[in-house]
DNA sequence: CCCTGTGAACCCCTTCACAGCT
DNA sequence: AGCTGTGAAGGGGTTCACAGGG
């Protein structure tokens, strides 16, 4: 399955947990396409990737497809997630209610501030980044938020590699090389914004053609 | 340029930013792909589309490259930024240091909650969403960050297209459709963590072919 | 020589057009 | 008739391979 699809899919899946939520059973791909902005042939070869799941009378049954999404992008069963560094970006995250409802528990903190090491977050213990290993192993973590000062990062990637981590969610914007078998997804929200200054001055310069009035 | 192109050029100036702090004068294009984390090609087809700036015996001028891209990406003059909802995310946001640095100020934050309208956040005043036409206008705001709630979402993604901004970046997991000449830039968290728990799991079930040992 | 800049090939993803089903 | 599912076409972006220059 594209990789691409792959991260659609949980936009479609939130969107049809709003239907079901509605009480809708059944919905058409031009329907759900226009809820979360794509066309609806990209929509129908997306879910056509992996089934075939759709009635020509009645569409894609919500529950169903929920169901097949949630199997498919693996969270079903829970994700222990562990957070590195409880700033304010660290401590936002904890008190995120998203994750729960998509089998995420964010199960322990990490950070190398001696203050904050031994104190709860959120009901979550803090522990030093050196007891990585060991902590790791016990809650059985399979992935990380980097929300930490971008000092060692790669070190602490590749601490987080040792102990068993396969997926890494990095908020800090500066680029480490994955470790072997980990995957990195890279939210950075300055370069969004720089992006989004580029349109921005472009677009006056060159103003998409329009009829004059 | 292209799209993706203008998205690298944000990381490749903050690397060389750190270089030119480190007082590196000449780069090649090798050693700054390393630090980014894409192929010497990439780096050089990214540059060559603007422009020619490396020599054969030194490479890149740091310095010259940073301007070249600031002025590219539009980041040389301020862009006043509209914060709306000052909840966790939005309080987060008024204190990342990463945004004065590159151009952007937040200048004005917006809310529905009576208790949070005419208070100071981080030295902004608070606005009530209503009075948004006016502030707007007021503050010559072009680029607006949603961190609010998802209830009416589109309004307010309409309301701001008729306030004059033309570039937001939505946090809120809600697919709103851009009003013309506005550009929308989603950053969604759970996707992302949803995309990589589909890679983890994924990986268990299909592990990369490597040496047995 | 080793670097940069770049046409060409390649690859992935989206879109089109339509066949098949209800 | 209107829907889904899908091979085929099209477009954009990355990689390759190499020409050109200090």
């Amino acid at each position: 399955m594209a990789i691409q699809t792959v991260e659609r899919l949980s936009i479609y899946r939130r969107a049809l947990e709003e239907l079901h939520n509605e009480a809708v059973e059944y919905i058409f791909s031009h329907e759900l396409a226009q809820i979360v902005g794509v066309t609806p042939t990209q929509l129908r070869k997306d879910l056509s990737s992996f089934g075939s799941f759709g009635s020509g009378a009645k569409g894609y049954n919500v529950r169903e497809l929920i169901g097949v999404i949630t199997r498919l992008l693996g969270t079903d069963r829970l994700h222990n997630v562990a957070l590195i560094g409880v700033g304010n970006l660290g401590k936002t995250l904890l008190s995120y209610r998203g994750f729960a409802p998509r089998g995420f528990r964010v199960s322990v903190v990490f950070d190398v501030d001696p203050v904050k090491v031994g104190r709860i977050f959120a009901g979550r213990r803090c522990y030093h980044i050196d007891s990585m290993d060991e902590v790791l192993a016990k809650y059985s973590i399979d992935i990380a938020i980097l929300a930490c000062a971008p000092d060692n990062l790669q070190e602490v990637v590749d601490q987080l590699a040792e102990g068993g981590v396969r997926a890494i969610l990095n908020f800090v914007p500066t680029r480490v090389t994955p470790p072997p078998n980990v995957h990195i997804e890279e939210i950075d929200v300055s370069a969004k914004l720089e992006k989004l200054a580029y349109l921005v001055s472009t677009q006056e310069l060159c103003p998409p053609d329009e009829p004059e009035d």
